[in-house]
DNA sequence: AGATATCCGTGCAAAATTTCACAAATATTG
DNA sequence: CAATATTTGTGAAATTTTGCACGGATATCT
């Protein structure tokens, strides 16, 4: 387990790298300089360029990154050169709009199952094809299917015992988006989506403004 | 405009105490040292001390915090002793589970209008009250119901132009869950909401515990 | 009351991250 | 082909952020 030194800020800049370049491949750019890029994602040029450099070289000095090649590297290095298997905990408001998003499968992630505890939702079919499942059965299903990624959409008051759940399951890899810190145990990875946090500090920044 | 030397992490760090708090007060605990509160939330006590001290003294030496008004102040600092008004563009899948959500106003956030462009969704009313407006209409409902954060939930390709919108308004601060990076003039705050981000995270997490 | 334990606020050092600036490599121009 | 212009990769400096460790304030125990 090579984790090495690397900072998460830059496995979270590729991610934004890798956007940046993807609309450029579309737009069918061949070339891009570290600056341009830079530009596109407001980032210092010189961040970028130590930020690839912590897996190699892929840049050609008076010229700058074929596009499609820094893409390609980028999505190895990140892992996106399979599709990786996830399952949905919660299909309420918020789960119905995770799974019926699309760009998720093109961007290499995919809804494998999906659970909930509510009776009146469990046994039925999602446009998007899947079936619901009884919370009783992810154990076994998560197993037969292969799941990676554990996503939870349930009540803040229900996260941590769905996350038990993938957990004894044995996923290693946690989407959380319900509004509390989850316990979990050594080696798992979870990441926390907030919007609420990110409301907070578009409050702070307004409040901040006027004085 | 005292913009100091605030770094932003603790602003968000500032939220998630709250959220922590929060949950404190709900339980009826009184008081809270910094070890603790430091473990619900994963972070170094010391941390904590420091982030509250860029804006006064809060706790008491050999006691501790007392969390209602901990909780108190640092919604103050936050800028949530008010309701902050939103609007949302592109009321689809994601926008009607963010509409939808009633946490929302919980927290000091409402949503006082919604815009699409889809003539099929525009002038139905949602189950949460709102009439769906065209967005031709963006710039006076919005100078008229005082908006202070717009909320971009449209297809990636519609969002720039959404933002746009939104800063001809003369609005100063925009949540954006489409996956590109938005460009605004200086002084707007925007802050991104991106879940293949996260989930590149845990694909990278996942890919170097493998090896 | 004195001794002991707890815990905040903070100076300072360490660690991490960002940015600068320049050599080296490639391209272009005259 | 030499001179000039780009642009990468990277060491070193600058900046930011974190964490330690301790003085001082408060509480508790004997
Ligand atoms: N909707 C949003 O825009 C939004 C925004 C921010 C955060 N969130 C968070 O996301 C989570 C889900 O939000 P939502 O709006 O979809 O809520 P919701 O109430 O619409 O859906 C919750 C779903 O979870 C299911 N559920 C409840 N208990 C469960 C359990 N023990 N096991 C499995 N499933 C269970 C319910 O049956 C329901 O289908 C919440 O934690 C919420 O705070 C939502
Ligand atoms: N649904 C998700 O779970 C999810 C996850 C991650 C990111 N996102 C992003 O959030 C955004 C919305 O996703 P969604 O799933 O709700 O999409 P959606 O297609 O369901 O909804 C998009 C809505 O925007 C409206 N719209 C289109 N062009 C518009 C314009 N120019 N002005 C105003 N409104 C316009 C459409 O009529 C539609 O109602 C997308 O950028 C998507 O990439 C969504």
């Amino acid at each position: 387990m090579k984790f090495s030194k690397i900072p998460a800020v830059t496995i979270t800049r590729l991610s934004i790298y890798s956007r940046c370049l993807e609309t450029l491949a579309q737009e069918d750019v061949k070339i891009i300089a570290s600056d341009k890029l830079a530009q596109k994602c407001g980032i210092n040029p010189a961040q970028i360029r130590k930020d690839l450099a912590y897996f190699g070289e892929f840049g050609i000095r008076g010229v700058g990154y074929f596009v499609k090649e820094l893409l390609f590297e980028i999505k190895r290095i990140l892992g996106l050169n399979k599709t990786w298997k996830m399952a949905l905990v919660g299909i309420g408001n918020l789960g119905l709009a995770l799974v019926a998003h699309e760009n998720f499968i093109r961007q290499g992630y995919e809804f494998v199952a999906v659970f909930d505890v509510d009776p009146a939702k469990v046994g039925r079919r999602l446009p998007s094809g899947q079936v619901i499942h009884n919370m009783d059965d992810l154990d076994q299903v998560v197993k037969e299917k292969g799941v990676e990624i554990g996503v939870i959409a349930t009540p803040a008051s229900k996260a941590q015992s769905a996350a038990y759940r993938f957990i004894s399951a044995g996923v290693k890899a946690l989407l959380n988006f319900a509004p509390i810190q989850l316990q979990v145990p050594e080696g798992m990875a979870v990441e926390n989506v907030d919007f609420t946090v990110k409301l907070d500090n578009l409050a702070y920044h307004l409040t901040m403004a006027e004085s």
